[in-house]
DNA sequence: ATTAATGTTCGTAGTTTTGCGAACTACTAA
DNA sequence: TTAGTAGTTCGCAAAACTACGAACATTAAT
């Protein structure tokens, strides 16, 4: 389905960022490439217990939101955060949680 | 599926928050509450230009995911920020985005 | 040429998500 | 009692997600 249902841009963003996330293999590989010097698909696979397939799959997803970058370093591929879009998506969240109105409490 | 595959608990519960925010409608929604102080059921859905059903479905995952709370205020129901999560999930996102490691720098 | 190492892609299966209209519930008003 | 208001739930269909093994591509070493 998908139709236009006019969200604006940053929602749809954000959504898309936060749908990136919302897996927990997923959660766990932004993890590990955030903090860390090495990255190469094996690293991240053996930080997982589920075949290469389906990591290479969860790493496909991130790649496509944005989140994550990789490149071929023969033999092997080495990934890692995409820090443009990972600041725009922290920026992004951070003013997402900061619009909580405080004053008015609507279910108290 | 979902079998158990070791994953933290703070990384399935970070998934499950993005999970939730992981579409537009529901990005939306969370705004709407996050920055109102009436929000009964009509009003989200006015603001949305889908189907009631699919307006109450959105909802429903927000409240499973424990974004939002809901009370009847008959014979309307009255949605808002579940303001206890709400803030744990923004520590979580805030904590998540913070972990990444500006001093070794895997691909540039 | 073979074999090995490292990942990706394909095909498949089962589950979940998204969306809607129609039917339903609950309470109110006439 | 009948009708109306405000939402939820049900049943369905299409699409997307999750996961895996097997097959494939690529480059390197024997």
């Amino acid at each position: 389905m998908e139709s236009y249902k006019n969200y604006t841009i940053d929602n749809e963003q954000l959504a898309r960022f936060a749908k990136a996330m919302g897996h927990p293999a997923r959660i766990t590989i932004l993890q590990f490439l955030a903090s860390l010097d090495s990255c190469y698909f094996g690293d991240i696979h053996n930080e997982l217990t589920i075949a290469k397939a389906t990591v290479s799959q969860h790493l496909k997803e991130l790649k496509d939101a944005g989140l994550i970058q990789g490149e071929i370093e023969t033999p092997k591929v080495k990934y890692c955060i995409h820090t443009e879009n990972w600041e725009k998506a922290r920026s992004m969240f951070n003013q997402f949680f900061a619009d909580m109105n405080t004053q008015t409490k609507c279910c108290d």
